[in-house]
DNA sequence: ATTGCTAAAAGG
């Protein structure tokens, strides 16, 4: 080796440290060894794509602001109204990974039995790509009676055998206290179940534009995620790769020991176990990897999302009608809500349009310039290129419009 | 005693 080749060498060096990283945001920031991509990641950039582009370059993740803060806590309380946290001593990431999944299977079985359960994280693929979530709340309760049922007469093939069952709030409540449990398990079909976002505001008042347009999103993106879920159609083998875990590896002694004792737990507490001594039922096999925990959560998916075992597989219990509710800050008083339809035809369309840019095959987007709100409370927006452009544009134009009016 | 870190979502 030579002296111009140790030059050459180092002035390679520091060539690649000031050179632009080519990569797609996707490979930096979403491949192996970093987490994959987040329901987050596809909606946030629906503000402003260019604050999230910048975020990650800068942080690799979006900073925490008092608000959110303060939001994170209303739902800490929220949770706290439908759980009870049991500490398990785990010793290795399959457990850690079981537990998550064990506790979808308790949300799921919260769900069936009391019509309600909060924060359920969920394991989908878009396009190619793992993605997970955490949807803040399912339940019987129709959001909207009157917008179901026209959804229900606007269908060309009326499903004939099964009767609409969306309860409204007060027939929910006085079904539930004549003991509904027992009847909607045994004999009716399964009831109809509804997504909910909570969004906690800091003013009293209920978002308008892009803060509807995100929460919108994102409900679409857990009801499509949520319905591949119901419909047993995630390969549970490309999610344990993606996060590289061994799903035929067994729990430790201490993690099984623990799901043993939460399984009787958790069946006492059912009616149904209620009225049979646990003597006399037959043990259920305790699933003791992440390829079992994950068969028992699907099927708890089925039993709860689907119409029945003999129905068809596309006979999804869950609504399309999708629920936005809005909170105060302060003491998380409830402001109001919307009421969307799923269309998956529209979340297509904007999660291709997110695709192509996480993938690096176009530029991000800045905000349009009847958003410019957006870039006063932007930490970014000082050294932000798209808002220079922008605003030389309107110089432009409003010079455009003084010449034309100075030659009339 | 309360905050921070990890997860996602947290809000504008």
């Amino acid at each position: 080796m030579t002296v111009d080749d140790v030059q050459g060498l180092m002035l390679g060096v520091e060539k690649e440290a000031e050179v632009e990283d080519n990569r797609s945001p996707l490979e930096r920031f979403r491949r192996p060894p970093k987490k994959p991509l987040s329901v987050t990641d596809i909606v946030s950039p629906a503000w402003c794509e260019l604050q999230y582009w910048y975020s990650l370059t800068k942080y690799g993740k979006i900073k925490r602001t008092p608000a959110m803060k303060q939001g994170s806590r209303v739902h800490q309380d929220l949770e706290a109204q439908v759980y009870d946290v049991v500490p398990v001593a785990v010793e290795t990431r399959e457990d850690v990974w079981g537990l998550r999944i064990w506790n979808v299977v308790q949300g799921l079985r919260t769900l069936r039995a009391t019509g309600l359960t909060r924060e359920l994280e969920i394991w989908g693929i878009l396009d190619g790509e793992v993605i997970n979530g955490v949807i803040d709340e399912l339940s019987y309760i129709c959001p909207d009676p009157d917008l179901e049922l026209g959804l229900e007469a606007s269908k060309q093939d009326p499903v004939a055998d099964r009767p609409p069952n969306q309860l409204s709030i007060e027939d929910f409540f006085v079904q539930r206290s004549a003991g509904i449990n027992a009847t909607l398990t045994n004999a009716a079909p399964p009831p109809k179940i509804y997504l909910t976002d909570i969004k906690t505001r800091t003013a009293n008042t209920l978002p308008r534009g892009a803060a509807l347009k995100t929460v919108q999103l994102q409900l679409q993106l857990y009801h499509h995620l949520l319905s591949a879920l119901a419909h047993g159609t995630v390969p549970r083998s490309a999610i344990f790769s993606r996060y590289g875990l061994d799903s035929t590896a067994p729990f430790s002694t201490a993690m099984t020991d623990a799901l043993t004792a939460l399984e009787s737990t958790s069946t006492d507490n059912t009616p149904s176990s209620t009225a049979t001594p646990s003597a006399s039922r037959p043990e259920p096999h305790q699933p003791n990897t992440l390829i079992s925990l994950w068969d028992l959560m699907q099927a708890e998916f089925a039993q709860t999302l689907c119409a029945g075992p003999a129905s068809s597989p596309s006979a999804t219990t869950l609504s399309p009608l999708l629920r936005a509710e809005f909170r105060a800050q302060a003491d998380g008083a409830v402001l109001g809500s919307r009421v969307f339809v799923a269309d998956d035809e529209a979340l297509a369309r904007y999660v291709g349009e997110a695709l192509r840019w996480w993938r690096g095959e176009r530029a991000p987007r800045g905000v349009d310039v009847e958003d410019a709100f957006k870039c006063r409370v932007c930490e970014f927006a000082e050294g932000c290129e798209w808002r220079v452009g922008k605003v030389e544009e309107a110089v432009r134009r409003s010079r455009m419009r003084w010449r034309k009016k100075a030659t009339e």
